[in-house]
DNA sequence: GAAATATTTGACCTGATGGTCAAAGGGACG
DNA sequence: CGTCCCTTTGACCATCAGGTCAAATATTTC
């Protein structure tokens, strides 16, 4: 469907270049939404050249959700045995926010996707996905159980960081809308609420 | 746009099927996803009568939103300043909780609206919603302030709660590709997580 | 029960959109 | 500097989808 490796210095500048400008039209309209044209024109391509480095819309948006789940994931694969429990987890809330920050159309294209069913990735969900998830709940069961943080259900926890996170990517019009526009201070109240909460919430008695 | 009332008994019952069809057909495949002939068809309609009782595909989905938001503000509007602060909270998750068990489809219809920028709805945002949610985050300050829940910034308490409930209807498949397929009980669970994770959370010391 | 009104639909129109193709352009290498 | 292969594109095609319309069919009203 789509070509393994990139061979010339060309295609992987062109490969790339379309990845990005289709990111950011997918991510703001949804895969229906967008158009070849719109993705053609983000990439400074003509329509069939596009078609020449990807051979339909539905190959560049499987390139796309696919390169991306692994960055996806980073943050919570980091989680550390190692570490002192409660601030592992408030740590990783941090580094979810910092994605939703700074990678906001990623986060949306996922939303987009998940929203609608998840039809394109329900393979990467039901395996690498739940995969880490599953370890990374037992780990924090382990944690439960032994005390160390106060005594809460695993994948739930998980669902909430997420939810808490993405929220300000996913629903940025909505928090916009609310507080009104903001460079970036909407992150940091968002920070110092979400550490507050979940240290808190966290904390063995 | 859209007549205002309804006259006869037909045309009632034939908006409300048009209505029913378009929340389950827009909430799946969003706005533009969406097409006239699957709305035509799931009402059991022929497109141009679709097209009889509203002027456009953008008219019933207007329409569709319009409706619908009292419905979604209803439980936030019943925050109740003389109830017990950390009380009146719980409740309100658990209720938000229940809508989006209730009302999945609602709650993804908002979502895929507002993941793409809320382009029809901002009004509504920066209207109704700000206004009631600017009301409810300074009760939630005052009890603050006075110390009977915990110090939270109140604006984003609020995004959180919205956040963790209707995750469970707008991210449903991944948390059934991850939990796997239930029939409520990752609602239940849920429900247990959030109300223990909030009042941990939201107790004064 | 006939006239007036409301409802329904098959046929059709138009623009958008994903995708194809043959031909032209360009660069690497002998 | 000519050949070969990679890249680019203008022109085109077929399908889909939103929307229109006039004619047909119910329904209501008098």
């Amino acid at each position: 469907m789509t070509p393994p490796a990139p061979k010339t210095r060309i295609q992987k500048r062109n490969r790339e270049r379309i990845l990005e400008a289709a990111l950011e039209v997918f991510s703001t309209h949804g895969f229906r939404g967008a158009t070849l044209d719109q993705i053609a024109q983000a990439a400074g391509l003509s329509k069939p050249n596009v078609l020449y480095y990807f051979s339909s819309k539905d190959a560049i948006h499987v390139a796309l959700l696919g390169g991306l789940m692994e960055t996806w994931l980073a943050p919570l694969r980091a989680l550390d045995p190692a570490g002192d429990p409660v601030e592992e987890l408030v740590s990783y809330v941090l580094l979810k926010l910092d994605m939703a920050r700074n990678f906001p159309r990623e986060s949306r294209l996922f939303a987009n996707e998940i929203v609608q069913g998840a039809p394109r990735i329900e393979d990467q969900i039901k395996g690498p996905l739940r995969t880490l998830v599953d370890e990374k709940a037992g780990l924090i069961a382990e944690w439960a159980q032994s005390g160390r943080i106060a005594d809460v259900n695993p994948h739930h926890l998980i669902f909430s960081i997420w939810a808490t996170t993405q929220h300000y990517a996913d629903f940025d019009a909505q928090v916009q809308g609310i507080l009104g526009p903001s460079k970036g201070r909407h992150f940091e109240d968002a920070a110092a609420f979400l550490t507050a909460f979940y240290r808190r919430a966290l904390s063995p008695d």
